[in-house]
DNA sequence: TCGCCGCTATAACATAGTTATCACAGCGTC
DNA sequence: GACGCTGTGATAACTATGTTATAGCGGCGA
């Protein structure tokens, strides 16, 4: 956090904490949701986890340490969430399932959609291996749209390119949601439905 | 910025601003562009436009109404540009030129986009009045749904809620392409051209 | 038992947004 | 023409932030 140009590098997030880390982490996520990304402070978090801040320091090496397990901790519950949908005979249904899975996600989890996708931690930018892990999610979905083009529901087409134009139309119809852009009198969840046909409609 | 409970006002965007005024938005403009939402500080803005800080306060309210104009701006230019887009008697192909003019306003004004649509800046929400505009700007869109549907080229449906739907499925691949997630191999531009023929065959 | 090592809390530092203070210019009034 | 008011703007102070330095404390090995 103190100059963009130093090069980053945070502790690893998969290794296991200890139960401050875990403290912490958990005190920064409820913070996020219940206050908003202004009111992820060191010193809150710390005072949440009733420990000091240098904690923050030591385990996460700064706050951009914290926000950088968060992402890599929302990018792994929307690949468990992916992964748990199991495949059926039906490409298309499955796509839509996970299509849905995505969007409940969101919804769920809106503060941490925001650090995920709306960069809403100032001077936060996810590491390479965040950057690898979030690709790794996108592959997810680009397996099922491969099932789906062998099986001639979806028209022939590089899987993973196909795949980043069905995850941008679902991520564009929650983020505006999420926003409360526009008049409020757009019933959005209705449009998610209408994007997912079109989806299907549109590239079969 | 002192309380996000207490009642926001700026003063109105669209007033004529003094030389000060203009000088200080332009700084902040130009910040934005060159060092990121993060250089955005009052401090440097007064800087470079050679006034003191005091400057932002009385004539913006603060850092935040600073960045209310630049969220207005945004709108006005991507209103500007999709109203000095001619309609033609084919209305799909509006439709795309639209499409088009969106991502370039997307690509050349990165910054710009980050504060409309990302929040970017800590702690600002736009608005009502700026949530207003932005649903002025949807339903400038909306108009060319609507004749693309009264033409038979777009299946009927509410045009409002299509064009949020058509919307939102521009913004997730350029917010998805300037954002840099997933693999660097995805072609964004071939992306965005693909979701606009998705959205005219699979709306049609 | 002594001494060193590591961890943690406290406090200090730089910078942020914001606000208070104060000097000064412009203008009306006597 | 001089005095005082008003309002603008620059300076400096205040609170809060991320970060870093300092110092104390305990635990472990010798």
């Amino acid at each position: 956090m103190t100059s963009a140009t130093a090069e980053r590098h945070y502790p690893a997030p998969m290794v296991q904490l200890d139960s401050v880390g875990s403290d912490l982490l958990k005190a920064a996520s409820d913070l996020l949701a219940s206050d908003g990304p202004a009111a992820l402070t060191v010193r809150r978090i710390a005072n949440a986890a009733g420990v000091s801040t240098m904690n923050v320091y030591s385990r996460f090496g700064g706050k951009d340490g914290v926000v950088e397990h968060l992402f890599v901790e929302g990018f792994r519950r929307l690949a468990a969430g992916m992964t748990s949908i199991a495949a059926t005979s039906d490409p298309v249904a499955d796509l839509m399932t996970c299509g849905l899975a995505y969007r409940r996600f969101a919804i769920d989890n809106p503060t941490l959609y925001s650090v995920m996708f709306d960069r809403v931690v100032p001077d936060y930018v996810p590491t390479p291996e965040a950057h690898l892990l979030a690709g790794t999610t996108l592959g997810l979905l680009a397996d099922r749209v491969e099932r789906a083009m062998t099986a001639g529901a979806l028209g022939s087409n590089d899987p993973l390119s196909t795949a980043a134009l069905v995850w941008a139309t679902c991520h564009g119809v929650v983020s505006l949601e999420l926003k409360e852009v526009g008049p409020t009198a757009i019933d959005w969840p209705d449009v998610y439905d209408r994007a997912m046909t079109m989806i299907v409609t549109g590239l079969a």
